[in-house]
DNA sequence: CTTGTTATTGCAAACGTTTTCGGAAAATTG
DNA sequence: CAATTTTCCGAAAACGTTTGCAATAACAAG
């Protein structure tokens, strides 16, 4: 069993003719009679012939493979948008290799490198944190393989993109949040040298003013994850009462600080309205039932993918990008609706 | 810069040597001058040569890519053990294709030949739900590629196995419940056709039983979904009066439970306890914190990866196959405090 | 100045395909 | 029957490597 599989010289050595003539039998070229052809195939099929793929790539460069580097599998945005891509990689026939950098520099360049050296046909990328020199992106254009952004995008390199509209996103949730009759909201949120805080942020803000309100630099409190939250308990409560409404910068900081205010007497959504951002498999498990935006992982995957294509085939013009901004969309549950008892 | 990729070929040219040096000059063959390994690497390095992968592979029938298939990546679980599977085979040098079936047989088959084609050296398995022909895999086999099941294993084909001990997590799951003074305990299961819904239901009853608890099947609700929980809301409400624990097949199961039971009136885990199996991160956000048995999915990727290492490199027996068995152990959290208020 | 060693290098085959080009046999035409 | 066209097939190169073997050069010993 451990023979090796078979190949085309096999086959041309049994039957005694010559291996361009069983390749061209096999792809039913014209210049071969039907008798050869009958021949071939039918003894083809039953050794169970399969073309080797590496040959086929080595003499074609085309792989039919695309890579995909992410920052983390075990994330539910992230696996999403895997399975978005994998699902039109699939129908269009590529293979996806999959390398997760752990948000680790040094693990982004070099798995770039693996995934040119295997000649794959085109990347996606979404990019680590940790990442500010950008020449191992630039190596992957130099070598002539296409590349998409996603999420993360590197605004140093000028390629195709997609991304979620995290300024509009915010925008959404905090007048949701205003249109619930929230007049004194605290915002939860992330870093601001990363695009999605500053972004998230700033929608925020801009919601407030259009509204009339006031952004106070006191309710924005840096805390963006659920230990953060805990982290942050005495400083939050004390804000608690003062205010009515809540935007977070995600979900599980949303459903942590709903938390932490029902073990100290709050009412969520009666005393105080709560909105997330991101709509995974939690904000429906959250209690109350989280609103929140949802983004659309899932298409922003084809989308990149489909992109990705584009540029493998040879059909979007070279030189030429675009960016492809997906807004999202509120999903309304309970936290949301200030005034009410559950 | 579309320019094709430096050969060997083509420093040869340059230098005016041949190929083969050029070759043994990169690797430090003993057989090459000092000054012409030096004239080679100091050139390959200025144009930053870099050996094409497909054609060593093509050479060597040695890929250094292994391939992954399974049910869904979308799934904490699955998404966990991938990404222990990654950690080990980056840490070997090893890419990863992964191929997501959806459930679905007939893409489990062509993803099964596409890596084969592909001369992955070795293949991890998940099987899909709906997979009852098992050709395919002894296909793979035929072909002389290692392959290792983990998790949804195939017990009709003879290979490395890794799995979670469903029946000692759920004796774990059940005997903590009755600890907690559980008289009367509800269990919610999976299909029996399932391995995992078999196993973890007789798990329930070997707990029961070795505590001269009874085993009613009139407490075996067939619900394994968030959905079927609140399609079955009247037959488990019907149930609630007479029973004071429940020990749910999942987690999610398990949160909606809660919270079906919590708005008509009964408190968990004053009135009823409750216990899952999984320990996703869902299990710490529900309200309140569940008790669950936390499957080991990381190292359960990196256990199978290492089996399947083991037979790649050939250090371990051909034809002799190992079973790894990782049982899950009790996280404890507030649902399963029976009689505690919250 | 042979002969034998040793140090370097190149040739060619191989991995499994596809494809260009040309050639032999067969079929057609006049 | 000769000339021409068709039909069918094979040789060989190519994709980018590695490697066994042969070849050359240099150099020392006799």
């Amino acid at each position: 069993m451990k023979s090796h599989p078979i190949t085309i010289k096999d086959i041309a050595r049994v039957l005694g003719i010559s291996p361009s003539t069983v390749s061209r039998a096999l792809k039913d070229h014209p210049d071969i009679s039907p008798k050869t052809k009958q021949l071939v195939q039918t003894f083809a099929e039953k050794v169970n012939y399969r073309p080797n793929a590496l040959a086929l790539s080595l003499r074609s460069s085309k792989t039919n493979t695309i890579g995909i580097v992410i920052p983390e599998i075990v994330h539910h945005f992230f696996s999403t948008v895997i399975s978005g891509i994998e699902d039109v990689a699939y129908g269009k026939g590529f293979n996806a290799i999959i390398c997760q950098t752990n948000e680790n520099y040094q693990r982004e360049v070099i798995d770039l490198q693996a995934l040119i050296d295997n000649r794959v046909d085109g990347i996606l990328v979404s990019m680590s944190k940790n990442t500010h020199d950008f020449a191992h992106f630039q190596n992957v254009q130099e070598n002539g393989v296409p590349m998409v952004f996603f999420d993360r995008i590197c605004e140093a390199i000028s390629t195709d993109r997609v991304i979620a509209d995290d300024f509009e996103g915010a925008r959404i949730a905090t007048k949701h949040l205003i249109s619930k009759g929230c007049k004194k909201i605290m915002h939860l949120s992330a870093p601001q040298h990363l695009l999605i805080g500053k972004n998230r942020k700033e929608g925020f803000c801009s919601a407030m003013k259009e509204h009339q309100l006031e952004c106070k630099e006191q309710f924005i409190v840096k805390c963006d994850t659920r230990e953060s939250v805990f982290a942050k308990e005495d400083e939050i409560l004390n804000l608690a009462g003062s205010i009515d409404g809540i935007f977070a910068v995600n979900d599980s900081t949303a459903i942590a600080v709903m938390q932490v205010l029902q073990r100290n007497g709050y009412n969520v959504p009666k005393d105080i309205a709560v909105v997330g951002f991101g709509d995974g498999p939690i904000a429906d498990i959250a209690y109350p039932p989280l609103s929140t935006v949802e983004q659309k992982g899932y298409i922003i995957g084809q989308a990149a993918m489909n992109l990705l294509i584009g540029h493998i085939e040879e059909t979007a013009i070279d030189g030429e990008f675009e960016t492809k901004i997906f807004t999202p969309e509120l999903v309304e549950r309970t936290s949301s609706q200030l005034g009410k008892t559950i």
